[in-house]
Order: structure tokens, then C-alpha cells, then sequence
RNA sequence: GCACCUGUGGUGGAAUUGGUAGACACGCCAGACUUAGGAUCUGGUGCAGCGAUGCGUGUAAGUUCGAGUCUUAUCAGGUGUACCA
């Protein structure tokens, strides 16, 4: 056999090897300790790995080689986010099942994840899709819809630290209600969607159905009517992480606000906690950050204002109780119940226009145009600190979803109300010392009270006291007035949170289906030994005719209760057989546990058993994009915590450390259409002039715009120039095109940096890089390009450097032209062990770290140092092999193979680190004075940092340096600089 | 608007965390071997200058014997989020 570097026979081989001898199979084993490492799964895009997915992966696999070269029992799976909306869309339009596409999916993804040699355990490979797997899903929702939040009830088992806010079963909460009702729930901190009031008599005489709605308001997972995010284009509602600038993420649709029962996750319940959470794990601080301003946490005062001459009173939420003197309004929200029961006869007509108005405005509209409107109700709120009356004016400025959808105004110290004030002629009131607030309100929350109450008789009188705030801080005046309210009960002290319930029901087809029938139209629990509740047939994947979502197509898919299994529908009599539920859930569900699954992926019996999950504990190291910070990042700890109050999961966060690899962005290329022919104009022939109102430049050619229009990368050669017969021939539409050349005879295109994908035409896929250059190559360089968590466009140059590296590091083991192993048995030189220990040293760090780059660098420069040393010793080249496995996994298993082992590189020690091979017996260290380098000094390695002191002002060369100056001090860094500082 | 991150050669990026800025790679230049090379090998390559030398980490100040690194201001780019009271 030529003794070339062939990596496509090496790879090849050795990709038969690990699969024939399961070189990566883990099993829980008590005599080693346990790492975690995990990807996020993809989800199984008809387009194929590209060289962006890998980035993550690669990275890990490094990581996970390394632990286990280390001696850890290293789990490091991977499996395939398989619901989600292309698969349904591809349905739709062809009639295929997405089940076949997405399984056709997979086996591609597999193919390419295959060529590029992870050492994923594929025993444990999950699918979300699959019935064995969302059982599980089931099953926790089942259990979410059986739990509720709060610190520990009288009816809770004893023993119980009295803050420990969890997950209960809702059992607890029915007794307590039989025993008690409502009465002092309030200080057990109950999560609940809105506060209920009732005794037990009361409770006690509802029927199922009633006690059932009045559950939902407690349930983790409950049936809500809530303003959801509807997508009329796609048919389906969209939780918040999934709409972006007001349209939906996939797709771009517009997104409304509609009103409808749908299924919950009481995510809010965990916000504290979330919060909390997040001191404990080690992740990126911008990822906590946005995670921090998702849960909003806001501390901040609720108080209670009553309605002039009424019976109606409401409640306002404010972060800044310090300006309750300078209150001149209140303004609900438009969609606030309170609206109604505010409006007074004669303004009834004019506030309906309002909301009417209100109502048209899609969300995107609203955020784009902040102009002032709002209407007057006729009535007023009584502030309880002042006396005063101020109009209560309903404004689309106040939110519904966020506080009680109603505030106090303050115009001198909020933006908006001032804005407020100023369009409608309300009245300004500053309560800041030196705060000009004539032309813009004063919004710090810094400086001295004033105005607070402006005279003595503007301040009401509680249990003989006043609020009194002049003079103090702003700070201070907050926590005064804080004290002052709660005191007088005129309100509390509320914190509020940002975080919104998670909306968990989805008009499609391609999801997990609820467990859940409506027993006359209860909703009811499919029994947990039933499970799963299997996605049934359909014949078409769209909402039906009566716009019932896509599970309304399904003929077998109703409930028998007595025979407990799914049956025609067309049997309801809703007395034994009733309607199953028609949503599925959304794309996080599977998504938020998939991580506990892989450390038991074939129990039947339960999510997890007990043995693996205290083995495994939780994902010690998870890596991926930082895009999912407000979605799947919060949904799993979310998710996680609640297994955790179950006593499932043993961790409280699922995550422990976390790595966002950056975004391999691609080249998307462009060429320009003049509008209304199928003429093509070469890029430096046009003029660029930039739209302002759309924010985009336009292009002309001779006074007619062309349209920019993608083109795929195939087509272009050189990175700049069109193949104008390759882009013929591409597309049908492009078949007669016809092309104005610039003047050197070529066709430029445009190109800009932007995400890959598919619809951009600009990806990239990897299988080209392993066909010509092989995998370690690839892996080689993907991680050479850079930082894992920086964002970088992909560009092949420089890969050569990659790949003859390799060539070079094959050649320090084998003689090429004579087919001979070079590797003996002879001793190895200092300068070889030198090179060894500092690579060792290196690369050891570097992997801890990611720094993957640069560890690649240090084995460039030791194999270059290692072959002009013509080294050939084996105690070199072996551990040298074990250090390059984890990057190069193929060539290191030839070469191990080559020096004579039989076992896998992989199952080798990681080389062990020795100080002393990297001391010199003279160290060559420069001398300066005051920073410049003035003359070059050796100095015996093992010299104490007198002594090197000594040596330094001892030379001859620093007489003239020290001549009529005095030492200040002396810095010796060992082995590599001496600084004396004179004066 | 707010928050976070990043600014270093022609390019991707290093810099032992305050100690010789530009490792390593790409690219480029020169040379060697070649019929040839988009193969391989050797040497060079921050900028200005023939040179000694000078200047250099977005910009401007500051701390320090010494700053790419720390502090403040400012500019530019990126990401997240937004009538959140």
C-alpha cells in the first residue's frame, strides 16, 4: 500500500472500525465519573447539513474526546428535533406524510454527520416524533396539568422549608379548598392567573365541570383564554419567542392579536426561580442578560384607585411610588374589562370609535407609530394619597398584558405620559428639585423630592398621618411611600414580571397531540397507562372546512372511556365516548427534555430511570446558537425545574455550562434584473441610491430599476464574477436571459454576508470539503477559522493550510516514497521533549477553554519543530498521536494502529504534563530599562530571582544605564524579562 | 430608547491576563525542483525609509517605570429587547 496520507481509504476504514466495534457505546459505569456533553439537536431541514451545523458539533466532539482520553465516561448523543412546520408545509403541498419527509431528512443528516466521524452514541439516538419518545412529552404535560405552584400549603406534607416555592399536586390545593376556600391563600403565594375569592360551602357545591374551570386558573398546564399571537397566513398561534418585529419567524406573516382558549404553560409561575437560576450555571454573560431582561423582574407598588362616584375601583401598578403627588391622570389599556365599567353615558359612543380604532391597528403598526392617542371616559380616579381627582383616559400606550393594564400618570417624570399630557392638555406637576420638565419629562430616578405634597392639604390623612416626601431622595421617597401604602392598606408592594405564560396549543398537524378529551366538555386526562396518545391519519393537513385545525380531518379520534382506546369519531355520544382535543403542541414541547431522555432512551417505564438519572445528573457541557436565549433556553430550565419539584430530574438546572457557537454565515450573491425584462446588468454598471422610506438601496441602470435578485453560489466563479451559462442553466426562469456585460467583458455580482439558508441560495454544504480534503481536515479547520463562539462568514481559503498540516503530520510518521514507519524505539532528545510538553501544555489548557484555534496553531509549529528535529522516537510520536486525536480522530486511529496497538486511540491516556522538560539550562532574557529593551542576558534556569537580580545590574552593560540614576525596583518575570526601573 | 458584545497587518486571527504587539494560517514576493503546476520544498513579508531609525492595536484623555489589555469620554459595527409604567 502507498504509504500517502489517504484519508479517503483512513476515514473510510475507520468509520467501519467504530461502528463494528461500537467504539463509542456508554453505559453507566460507577467506577468512573460521568461528563455530559451535549448539542442541541437539529431540527432535520430538507436542505441538508450545512457547514454551519457542524461548527457546534465539532467542538464538542473535541471536548468529549478529550474527557474521555482524560478517563471520564463521557455521554455525548445527538437525535433530531423532528416536529416542526417545514415538514407540514412540504405536506400540504404534496400530500406526502411529513413523516416520510422528515425520516428522509434524517437519514441524509445522519449520512453527513456519519462522514464527518463524531463519536455520537447512536443507541441512544431520540426522535422527538417518534411514539416511544413523546409519550414522555405527554406524560409531563399530563403532570403539569396535575400540579400546581406555590410554598407549602397546611394540606402540604410536612417537613418543608416554609419558601419553598414549587411544583405541587393539585390534590393539595382541593383539599385546601374543601377545608377553606380562598380564605388565606394569599400567603402561600399561589400561582394563579387571576385571584379567585370563595369559602369552602361554596367550592363544595360546584359541580365537576365548574370546580374544573376553577382548577384551570391553578393548573401549570391549563386551558386559558388569553390574547395569543394569531397567524391567519399559517393558520395557527405563535408563542411570543416565535413572532419577531410583529411577523411570524418562519415565514414573515403578519401576526394579530386574537382572543382565544388555548392550552398554557404557567411559566411564570417559575420567574423567581429562573432568575435565581441563573447565578449557578456558568454561560455567557449576554446570554443571561437577555434572559434576564426576558423575566423582566420589576419591583415596584400596586394601588388601589377608586372611581368618583362609583362603586368601581382598580388597581395600578408603578415602579416609581415616589410621584404619587404628581399624578394628573390614570389611563387603562384598550382591552381592560375595567373600560367598560368606566365609561360614562356621553362618552360611550366616542370611547367604542377609540377601541374600534384600536382594534384595526395590527401589532406591527403599533410599534412602528408611537403617535399619541387615546379618549377621555368620563370618569375619575380618586388618588388615595392627594385626594384629588384626575380623568381616567383609556390610551393604547398601556399595555393589557403587563402590571393590572392600568397606570398612574406622572407627565414630569415618564416620557410617554408627558406626551400624554402635552397632546391632551393635562396638567404637569415636577417634583424634582432643578428639574426642568418645560420641554421633556425628567425620567432619573436621581435627586431631591420636592412638591411632595405641595401644601399641607393636598395630603390625605391616614390613622392621623400624612405621606410626606420633600426632601428626601428619590430612593428614599420610594421606599417611604412603599412603607406608607402597605401600612394604610391602600395597596402593596408587587413585583411583577415580564416573562408571559407559554401558549402551548398550535392549529397543526405535524406535533404531538394533546392526551386530553372533553368529557362533557370537561377537559379530561387521558389515563397515564394509555399513553401515548398516538398522532392519528389524516387525509389532508389542512384546518378543515369549519376551520377546526388540521386533527379535525382525522376520522379515528375520539375517547372511549370504559374500553380505554381511540375510536371513530362518528361514536361520540358523550356519555361513554367523547371528542379528543384537535391542537397539538408546539415545537418546544419535545424539545425541553430531550436532554434527561438520552440517559435512558429505551425506558418504557418512565421517562428516565432512577439509576441513570443519578448517574448523569444534567448536561455538564451544552453547546449551541445563542438564538434561542427567549425561547428553548428558558421553555427546558423551565421544564426542567418542574421535573425537578417531581423529583425526575436531579439538577435544578438542566444546563450547566454553556457554549454558543457563533454563526457560520455564507456569501449570498446577487444579480440585477431590470424590472419587467429578462435583461441582467452587471453590478459596477449601476447606480445605488438609497431609499430612506424603505430603508434599502435601490439600483438603476440607464434610468430603469433593477430589482436585486439571489443567485446561487454554483453559479459564480471567482468569488465575484457570474457563470452566465451555469446561471442559465440553473433555473428554468433564467433560461433566456440576457446579460449587459461591464466593459472588461464580465458579469459582477453583489454579495453580502447574511445567515445560510436555503432561500438565501447560499449554502454551503460540507460534503464537498470531506470528498476533496476528508473530515479531519474539515474539522481541522472549521475550528481553525476562529473563535467557536464568534459569528464568521464561511470562506475555503486557508483550508490548504489545514489539510497540508495533516500531509505534514502523516509524514513525521511515515516515509512516504519508501512505505516505511518511520516511528522506533529510540530516546528521545531534550528539544523532542520540549516540543511534546509545551504542546501537551497547550493544548491541554486551550481545549478546556475552546480555544480551539489556537491549539491547532501550537500543533503546526511542534510538528514543524518535531520533523526538522527528525524525531522518530515512539515516546514522542505516540502521546503526540493521542493529542491530535480528539481533532483528527481518523488519522490518529491509523497511525496508533500503525505503532502496534490494537485497541482504539480512543480508549489511549491523555498525555501527562511535565514542567521540567521545558526549563532550559540557560534562559536568554532581555534586560530593559524603564520598558526598552537595551541588552540580552543569559541566566542559569534554576537561578533564584536574586540572583538573577544580581546578574542583571552586575553586567557590564548596565553600568551606563545605572550611572548617576537610582534602582527603583526590579521585575523579574520568570523566564522572560528582567525590568529595572531607575529614576 | 435601553442592555450586552466587538474594534489589532492585504485577510482569518494570536498575545502566557499589565511586561519584546502581530504567534499560526491564508495571501503576496523571491528562489529551488520540475515539460508543466492550483504539487512540493526554502527564505522573506505591519507601515514609512536605501539606511540607522521612526510610527504603529477605531479616536481622545487618564492611571502606571510600562497599556492591545485597566479607567473615563467618544466614534463605528454587531446582537438582543422595547410604549414593561
Amino acid at each position: 500500500m502507498a504509504r500517502d496520507y489517504n484519508f479517503r481509504e483512513i476515514e473510510k476504514k475507520w468509520h467501519q472500525q467504530w461502528v463494528a466495534n461500537k467504539t463509542y457505546k456508554v453505559c453507566e459505569d460507577e467506577n468512573r465519573k460521568k461528563f455530559y456533553v451535549l448539542n442541541m439537536f437539529p431540527y432535520p431541514s430538507g436542505a441538508g447539513l450545512h457547514v454551519g451545523h457542524p461548527l457546534g458539533y465539532i467542538a464538542s466532539d473535541i471536548y468529549a474526546r478529550y474527557k474521555r482520553l482524560q478517563g471520564y465516561n463521557v455521554l455525548n448523543p445527538m437525535g433530531y428535533d423532528a416536529y416542526g412546520l417545514p415538514a407540514e408545509q412540504h405536506a400540504i403541498k404534496t400530500g406526502q406524510h411529513p413523516e416520510i419527509s422528515t425520516f428522509q431528512n434524517i437519514d441524509h443528516y445522519r449520512e453527513q454527520l456519519d462522514k464527518i466521524g463524531f463519536c455520537f452514541d447512536w443507541d441512544r439516538e431520540v426522535r422527538t416524533c417518534t411514539p416511544d419518545y413523546y409519550k414522555w412529552t405527554q406524560w409531563a404535560f399530563q403532570k403539569m396539568f396535575g400540579s400546581f405552584f406555590a410554598g407549602p400549603l397546611p394540606t402540604s406534607p410536612r417537613g418543608e422549608e416554609p419558601q419553598a416555592q414549587k411544583a405541587r399536586p393539585i390534590s393539595q390545593l382541593v383539599e385546601y379548598f374543601e377545608q377553606h376556600g380562598t380564605e388565606g391563600l394569599e400567603q402561600y403565594h399561589v400561582a394563579q392567573s387571576e385571584e379567585f375569592s370563595f369559602t369552602a360551602e361554596e367550592w363544595k357545591s360546584w359541580d365537576a365541570k365548574k370546580q374544573s374551570e376553577v382548577l384551570m386558573n391553578y393548573r401549570l398546564a391549563f386551558l386559558g383564554e388569553t390574547m395569543v399571537n394569531w397567524c391567519p397566513e399559517l393558520g395557527t398561534v405563535l408563542a411570543n419567542d416565535e413572532v419577531v418585529n410583529g411577523v411570524s419567524e418562519r415565514g414573515g406573516y403578519p401576526v394579530e392579536q386574537k382572543k382565544m382558549r388555548q392550552w398554557c404553560l404557567r411559566v411564570s409561575a417559575y420567574s423567581q426561580r429562573l432568575l435565581d437560576g441563573l447565578d449557578t450555571i456558568q454561560w455567557s454573560d449576554s446570554i443571561k442578560e437577555t434572559q434576564k431582561n426576558w423575566i423582566g423582574r420589576s419591583e415596584g407598588t400596586e394601588v388601589e384607585i377608586k372611581v368618583d362616584e362609583s362603586d368601581v375601583s382598580f388597581t395600578i401598578f408603578t415602579t416609581r411610588a415616589d410621584t404619587m403627588f404628581g399624578v394628573t391622570f390614570f389611563v387603562l389599556a384598550p382591552e381592560s374589562e375595567l373600560v367598560a365599567q368606566v365609561t360614562t353615558e356621553d362618552k360611550k359612543a366616542e370611547v367604542e370609535e377609540y377601541i374600534k380604532y384600536v382594534k384595526s391597528r395590527t401589532e406591527r403598526e403599533r410599534m412602528i407609530d408611537h403617535t399619541v392617542t387615546g379618549v377621555f371616559s368620563g370618569s375619575y380616579g380618586i388618588n388615595p394619597i392627594t385626594g384629588e381627582k384626575c380623568p381616567i383616559y383609556i390610551s393604547e400606550y398601556v399595555l393589557a398584558g403587563y402590571g393590572t393594564g392600568a397606570i398612574m400618570a406622572v407627565p414630569a417624570h415618564d416620557s410617554r405620559d408627558y406626551a400624554f399630557a402635552k397632546h391632551f392638555n393635562l396638567p404637569i406637576i415636577p417634583l424634582v428639585e432643578g428639574a426642568d420638565v418645560s420641554e421633556q419629562s425628567y425620567d432619573a430616578k436621581e435627586g431631591t423630592v420636592m412638591n411632595s405634597p405641595v401644601s399641607e392639604d393636598k395630603s390625605v390623612k391616614y390613622d392621623g398621618e400624612a405621606l410626606c416626601l420633600n426632601g428626601l431622595s428619590i430612593k428614599e421617597a420610594i421606599q417611604e411611600t412603599k412603607r406608607f401604602v402597605s401600612e394604610h392598606k391602600l395597596g402593596r408592594v408587587k413585583v411583577n414580571y415580564r416573562l408571559r405564560d407559554a401558549i402551548f396549543s398550535r392549529q397543526r398537524y405535524w406535533g404531538e397531540p394533546f392526551p386530553v378529551y372533553y368529557k362533557q366538555g370537561v377537559p379530561t386526562m387521558v389515563p397515564e397507562e394509555c399513553l401515548p396518545v398516538e398522532l392519528p391519519q389524516v387525509e389532508k393537513f389542512l384546518p378543515t372546512e369549519t376551520g377546526e385545525p388540521p386533527l379535525g380531518n382525522a376520522q379515528i379520534w375520539a375517547w372511549d372511556e370504559q374500553n380505554k382506546q381511540i375510536v371513530d369519531k362518528a361514536l361520540i355520544d358523550e356519555q361513554t365516548i367523547f371528542p379528543l382535543e384537535l391542537n397539538t403542541m408546539p415545537g418546544f414541547a419535545g424539545s425541553s427534555a430531550y436532554y434527561l431522555r438520552y440517559m435512558d432512551p429505551t425506558n418504557s417505564e418512565a421517562l428516565i430511570g432512577e439509576k441513570a438519572a443519578e448517574y448523569w445528573q444534567n448536561v455538564d457541557l451544552y453547546v449551541g446558537g445563542s438564538e434561542h436565549a427567549t425561547g428553548h433556553l428558558i421553555y427546558s430550565r423551565f421544564w426542567n425545574k418542574f421535573l425537578f419539584d417531581l423529583g425526575v430530574s436531579k439538577k435544578e438546572e438542566p444546563f450547566q455550562k454553556l457554549i454558543n457557537q457563533g454563526m457560520i454565515q455564507g456569501w449570498s450573491s446577487f444579480v440585477f434584473r431590470l424590472k419587467g425584462t429578462q435583461t441582467y446588468v452587471s453590478y459596477d454598471l449601476l447606480e445605488t441610491q438609497y431609499d430612506d422610506a424603505a430603508k434599502k438601496n435601490r439600483y438603476y441602470y440607464q434610468g430603469t430599476e433593477a430589482d436585486p435578485i439571489y443567485t446561487d453560489i454554483s453559479t459564480v466563479k471567482g468569488g465575484k464574477e457570474l457563470d452566465v451559462d451555469l446561471f442559465r442553466q440553473w433555473m428554468p426562469e433564467f433560461r433566456e436571459a440576457e446579460v449587459v456585460l461591464n466593459e472588461q467583458g464580465q458579469y459582477l455580482i453583489y454579495q453580502a454576508i447574511e445567515k445560510m439558508s436555503k432561500s438565501k441560495y447560499n449554502v454551503v454544504n460540507p460534503d464537498d470539503i470531506c470528498e476533496n480534503y476528508g473530515a479531519d481536515t474539515l474539522r481541522l479547520y472549521e475550528m481553525f477559522l476562529g473563535p467557536v463562539e464568534q459569528s464568521k462568514p464561511w470562506d475555503v481559503a486557508g483550508i490548504d493550510g489545514c489539510f497540508r498540516f495533516l500531509k505534514k503530520f502523516w509524514a513525521l510518521y511515515w516515509n512516504i516514497k519508501e512505505e516505511q514507519l518511520l516511528v522506533d524505539d529510540s530516546e528521545p532528545t531534550a528539544d523532542n521533549l520540549k516540543s511534546l510538553h509545551k504542546l501537551i501544555k497547550k493544548v491541554s489548557a486551550d481545549i478546556e477553554e475552546f480555544s480551539y484555534n489556537t491549539s491547532i496553531s501550537a500543533f503546526m509549529v511542534a510538528v514543524s519543530e518535531l520533523a526538522s528535529q527528525k524525531c522518530r522516537s515512539r515516546a514522542i510520536l505516540e502521546p503526540l498521536a493521542v493529542l491530535i486525536a480528539p481533532f483528527a480522530p481518523h488519522i490518529a486511529e491509523e497511525l496508533w494502529e500503525a505503532m502496534g496497538h490494537t485497541t482504539s486511540v480512543c480508549d489511549a491516556k491523555w498525555p501527562e504534563f511535565d514542567e521540567k522538560h521545558l526549563v532550559e539550562s540557560t534562559l536568554k532574557m532581555p534586560v530593559q530599562f524603564c520598558g526598552k529593551v537595551k541588552f540580552t542576558l543569559n541566566v542559569p534556569a534554576d537561578a533564584s530571582k536574586e540572583e538573577v537580580e544580581q546578574m542583571a545590574l552586575g553586567a557590564p552593560e548596565s553600568a551606563k544605564h545605572l550611572e548617576g540614576k537610582q534602582v527603583v525596583k526590579i521585575i523579574v518575570v520568570p523566564g522572560r524579562i528582567i525590568n529595572i526601573v531607575v529614576k
